[in-house]
DNA sequence: CTTGAAAAGAACTGCCT
DNA sequence: AGGCAGTTCTTTTCAAG
């Protein structure tokens, strides 16, 4: 597990909010040179706290005005069923993100579609007809909030 | 709704790999030229197509290693109490994601904990006396895959 | 759209406290 | 650890075709 201090929790903090900041920009902020920023931040990705970068696309500008969070529940849950699922789902290219979870459902998945009747059809002739697949419950997203986390 | 052509999709897909790919390195890869490449990045950003990019952390290496999704259903559904339910979810650290959504449950929570017996607790102190709060539904995160979307 | 080039800024290195 | 000075590389902007 990785430690940090509280210079590196500024650092993540402000890097969360605009991971494309630079050593100089975060340095002046924090109080530090642009090196020792550079160097903490690189310590930070060669540490692993730091996977990567992600892009932040805005899905409904560029006309997919509905997401959904589906539950899934399968039908039977032997190994070999889990992974029929898991590589039929990868192929709706509308599914941006699959979680295997423990609980009432056993994955869920987040799903983008142009409008409703665009979902409808997915979760017809996609979702429904997964192998494997039992119950299927359905929450649309209304509005999303990102909170900065625990760290 | 922003327009795209086929460019500006692969320029999309490549980017959603790799955020921190250079406008040369683009360029390159799909037979432009760098300014070429840049400019059209910049007008996905200047479009809004592009919001920005986010760190990628690993939560599990910092010490987190347990994430649930929370669906909440609240036992009263006014405006005020959509509100105060609202404010009081943003003041607990541990919350990453709030989603209002629309179906079986009224909000989902995605919320990080460093063990069980840490999510433990914030789920009696912190979820359970949230204003409003009625049923809540917990499923923990096995594993997750992320993938590429529609686009 | 291209190439070429210049200016600005960011990344990276070595050495010192 | 952090700072300073300097080098290298990328980004960003412009000119011209």
């Amino acid at each position: 597990m990785i430690r940090l201090d509280d210079t590196d929790r500024d650092i993540l903090r402000a890097l969360q909010e605009d991971a494309t900041l630079s050593a100089g920009e975060i340095g002046r902020r924090l109080g530090l040179s642009q090196p020792a920023a550079w160097r903490r931040v690189k310590r930070l990705y060669d540490d692993g706290a730091i996977r990567g970068q992600r892009l932040d696309l805005d899905h409904e500008a560029l006309g997919f005005g509905v997401t959904v969070f589906l539950g899934v529940k399968l039908a039977t849950k032997g190994r070999v069923s889990l992974e029929d699922f898991e590589r039929a789902v990868r192929a709706i290219p509308e599914v941006q993100l699959v979680h295997h979870v423990l609980g009432l459902y056993d994955y869920r998945l987040r799903v983008v579609a142009r409008d409703l009747a665009d979902f409808e059809r997915i979760l017809r002739r996609r979702v429904m007809t997964l192998p494997g697949v039992g119950e299927v419950e359905a929450n649309v997203l209304l509005s999303e909030e990102r909170r900065p986390g625990p760290l």
